[in-house]
RNA sequence: GCGGUCAUAAUCUAGUGGUUAGGAUCCAAGCUUCCCAAGCUUGUAACCCGGGUUCGAAUCCCGGUGGCCGCACCA
């Protein structure tokens, strides 16, 4: 195909130029799947992920975890993702192809399943070969220890190590649902032949949150304030339509309103972000394509040019399933408490020990006796008879009584459910350059700018004598200090003209530009310049600072 | 993984076997410059890697690596 550079190699292009991302491990050819991010690149990342916290945990009360990456065989065996995310392939001895084992035998099948397979005398679909069977992970695998080697991962997702915390974070809530918990880091997936360059990497930043819920209370304190949001969804085999939340809920297309609420919020912020906003759907998930850990799930998708609708955010109900897992795998106890309204009583027939009886008689094994003995309902007549080492053992009446109680059920556990979302900062990042990046005509010249939302640009304002002497330089250069000590991310710069200074800074998207000239030396004011204008306004010297501040602040894309 | 296609400086590119690989942008130094990529001077900087054919290879052949497209895979 020929064709004009299109809006990725640009990007991809101005990316590398100027410091924003670059091709990892370039001087040695380059790996598929992964990219370094430059200077500006991780200003404008951090700000990403910044402004994603802000939303999370200042304005939805979600707190902050960091657990290791590697991660331990065990705990992702027991996630389910040991299993889920293993292929089993067919290798072909005579031509090297490989296939996926379900292609060829049209079912799921295990690696033994494969090797009967392979004696009953399947054959290379494409030569006739030999084929051999084995397991390829989608897990980065790696060990613990150098000696004595543990079998690990790198984690797929950030989220498992937020739920093998859930017992300590539970209690830091002081036993309380619902709470969120957010973790931003790395995840790691080995695809086996990676495309799309940034958008699908090896190893790439997610900042997941996870919200815990009692299922029995699935509404959202805070759903009457997104009720009236219009989204575009596209329901699992069905139409895309525009549909407000309330409708959406009414119309059972979204399970539930905490889901919903997140749907809403996650449109709210990357148009925040940046995202244009014609350019998002929710696209729900068919059950064939769901994770093994989802019942339900919405992506929300965004419009590339090269790559069209890419998923960028996945909010999933993954239900119980995770601490479930965790529960089964472990004795640990990750269930919440639900306390009633008011007590549960109920008049209970129980069998009271008497242990200066039991004890005696049976020793050692007494206190396993009782707790038979305390766990069971009492026979209406007749003998009581435990099981002691295999053996049936008729108890003697004298060592309990039985009694009726009134007991007083204070409430019950459950375990929580979850609900999940998930969001690729890369992908995002991507698509907040393609869908800021701008190319305008300007005297005849193509003039290129991103017009990132002000707490997203990698550098805030840039500081310029107007010319090179007279003192100028210095004057800026006070200023550029001074916002640094300040707290903003100023640069200072003196090269070219003042036209290619502003150019500069409109191609890395900085918002503001402050330019000192010879009235600043007779009345202390200065110019400062609007990117997505150019028009200048002229203050005073020291109230710079609090322009910046309100433009930051009231600016409408803000967080 | 299979097939197609491509690979020249930070970027975009010219270069059909023959001097010192050409241009533009960017970048840097200097001059100039009272507000939007102006101009002048100078400078840094490239043939993806490995073999082969040839007197001679950026150019032709083979292999590898990487990008892109299609299929497959993944969500």
């Amino acid at each position: 195909m020929v064709c004009m550079p299109d809006i990725y190699d640009k990007i991809l292009s101005l990316g590398k130029r100027r410091g924003i991302i670059y091709p990892s491990y370039e001087i040695y050819g380059g790996k598929t799947g992964f990219f370094d991010y430059g200077p500006l690149g991780s200003l404008l990342k951090h700000n990403l992920e910044e402004a994603w916290r802000s939303l999370y945990i200042i304005k939805e009360g979600c707190m902050e975890v960091v657990t290791p990456v590697v991660t331990p065989f065990e705990i992702l065996k027991a996630s389910g993702h040991v299993d889920k995310f293993l292929d089993v392939i067919f290798t072909c001895q005579k031509c090297s192809s490989s296939f996926k084992a379900p292609d060829i035998l049209n079912k799921e099948v295990t690696l033994p399943e494969a090797g009967e397979a392979i004696k009953k005398g399947i054959t290379c679909p494409e030569c006739d070969g030999q084929l051999t069977a084995e397991e390829v992970h989608l897990m980065f695998e790696t060990s613990i220890g150098p000696t004595k080697k543990q079998p690990a991962f790198l984690r797929p997702e950030t989220a498992q190590g937020i739920f093998i915390d859930f017992y300590n974070l539970y209690r830091f809530f002081r036993q309380k649902l619902p709470f969120g918990i957010v973790q931003v880091g790395k995840g790691f997936r080995n695809e086996v032949s990676p495309r799309q360059g940034i958008i699908r990497l090896r190893e790439f930043s997610m900042a997941e949150a996870e919200i815990f819920f009692d299922p029995s209370h699935k509404d959202h304190p805070r759903f009457s304030q997104v009720k009236h949001e219009q989204l575009h969804i596209l329901p699992a085999g069905k139409k895309d339509i525009k549909t407000s939340l309330q409708e959406a809920i009414k119309n059972k297309i979204i399970g539930n309103q905490i889901l919903a609420y997140y749907l809403a919020i996650t449109q709210k912020f990357i148009i925040s972000a940046g995202i244009d906003a014609q350019k998002i759907r929710f696209r729900q998930h068919a059950s064939t394509e769901m994770a093994h850990y989802a019942n339900e799930c919405w992506d929300a998708e965004i419009f590339t040019q090269r790559f069209g609708w890419i998923e960028c955010v996945g909010i999933a109900d993954r239900s119980a399933h995770d601490l479930q897992s965790h529960m089964n795998a472990t004795d640990a106890d990750l269930t919440a408490f639900h306390r009633f309204d008011h007590p549960h009583k109920e008049k209970k027939k129980l069998v009271k020990v008497k242990m200066d009886e039991l004890g005696p008689r049976y020793k050692d094994k007494a206190g396993f006796i009782k707790k038979q003995l305390e766990s069971m309902s009492p026979p209406k007549s007749g003998d009581i008879t435990v099981v002691l080492d295999g053996k049936s053992l008729v108890i003697d009446p004298s060592c309990y009584d039985i009694v009726e109680e009134e007991v007083s059920l204070e409430g019950q556990h459950f375990i929580p459910h979850v609900i999940e979302p998930s969001h690729g900062i890369d992908r995002i990042l991507y698509c907040i350059l393609e869908h800021n990046y701008q190319e305008v005509e300007k005297e005849g010249e193509m003039y290129t700018l991103l017009s990132l939302p002000y707490k997203i640009a990698p550098i805030p304002v840039g500081v310029f004598p107007l010319i090179n002497k007279d003192g100028l330089p210095q004057v800026a250069y006070d200023i550029e200090q001074s916002l640094r000590q300040q707290g903003f991310l100023a640069f200072y710069d003196d090269s070219g003209s003042i036209g290619r200074r502003y150019a500069r800074m409109d191609e890395i998207g900085t918002p503001f530009c402050i330019t000192i000239d010879h009235q600043t030396l007779t009345d202390d004011t200065v110019t400062i310049r609007d990117r997505d204008t150019t028009q200048q306004e002229r203050i005073k010297k020291a109230n710079v600072k609090a322009y910046l501040d309100k433009k930051f602040f009231s600016s409408e894309k803000r967080f």
